[in-house]
DNA sequence: TCTGATAATGAGAAAGATTATCATTTGCAA
DNA sequence: TTGCAAATGATAATCTTTCTCATTATCAGA
């Protein structure tokens, strides 16, 4: 275990402003989600929560990561291998992409404004107002070009 | 049963070319798959399979969908809702992108050069190299703006 | 602080998509 | 035409996620 009884971490706190009951449960949650940077699933989630809680089941993790993304606090990510997996919706981190590397699995996160643009501009010129970008590239590492000689 | 014993479809010529063994089966969905300019999921094309060949076992158009898009025949796409779907991989077709209507489901391609452009240079920039691109926008049809009066 | 209504939890069953198994059938090269 | 490797059909198994329901915990109000 670490970190027990201490003040509440932010997403806790985000959660009792939306007026979710703030379990105990949900403040192992919360804890863990605030303390990654990753990007991890749920049985990697119950994991860590698991460490901070034994008493904590698998079930109240999926519950809670599905009540945290319907309240905008989490989002949740496809990077295929067919589990979804989730990040914590940073109003500071801002929107950004992913980058997969094809051979290690590693994600790399990117933003560009840019492409946001464009994006918007292309969805809008089709007579549509863009709700959400789905988009993860899967990159492989370049061979770094050799001196010749 | 639609079209028996013609002459065999373009991705039956595709599947031979590859060496892949031309079963009736393969035969039978590489013609539904031609015939197809949608983005069917699995259940769907045995639908549409079952049609043409009513022995066909749904096992098989897992298998064959698999095989065919190992071999770049097919490819696979993930609009959300946990199924696969899939279209041709067609080189005249080029590559393209999806926006699915959030209200109706209903998916709308488009191809934009320039966004291929600058998804390939902020990967580069990055120190990769583009493998594969996996994207799509959710939008809402924007009201028609009323004339004031 | 205590109580009760209500919501959340834990354990396991169920659902839904996809893959694996294995006996039988089929394509196709010789 | 034969023989063999590969494909198929039927169904079991797997994997992720959701549901069920009896039990427990939260928290507003007394
Ligand atoms: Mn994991
Ligand atoms: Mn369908
Ligand atoms: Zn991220
Ligand atoms: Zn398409």
């Amino acid at each position: 275990m670490k970190e027990p009884n201490s003040p509440d971490s932010p997403l806790a706190d985000l959660c009792r402003q939306r007026g979710l009951k703030l379990t105990g449960q949900r403040r192992t949650i919360a804890f863990v989600l605030s303390d990654s940077d990753d990007h991890p699933d749920v049985e990697e989630l119950y994991r860590r929560a698991v460490e901070v809680d034994p008493r904590i089941s698998i079930a109240t993790v999926y519950r809670t990561v599905r009540l945290f993304e319907e309240n905008g606090i989490l989002q949740r990510r496809d990077f295929g291998g067919g589990r979804a997996r989730y990040e914590v919706a940073d109003g500071d981190h801002g929107d950004h992409y992913h980058l997969i590397d094809a051979d290690t699995g590693k994600v790399i996160e990117f933003e560009n404004a840019e492409l946001d643009a464009l994006l918007d501009g292309i969805v809008r010129q089709m007579g549509y107002d863009l709700v959400t970008t789905r988009l993860s590239v899967v990159g492989r590492r370049k061979a770094k070009p050799r001196s010749r000689g």
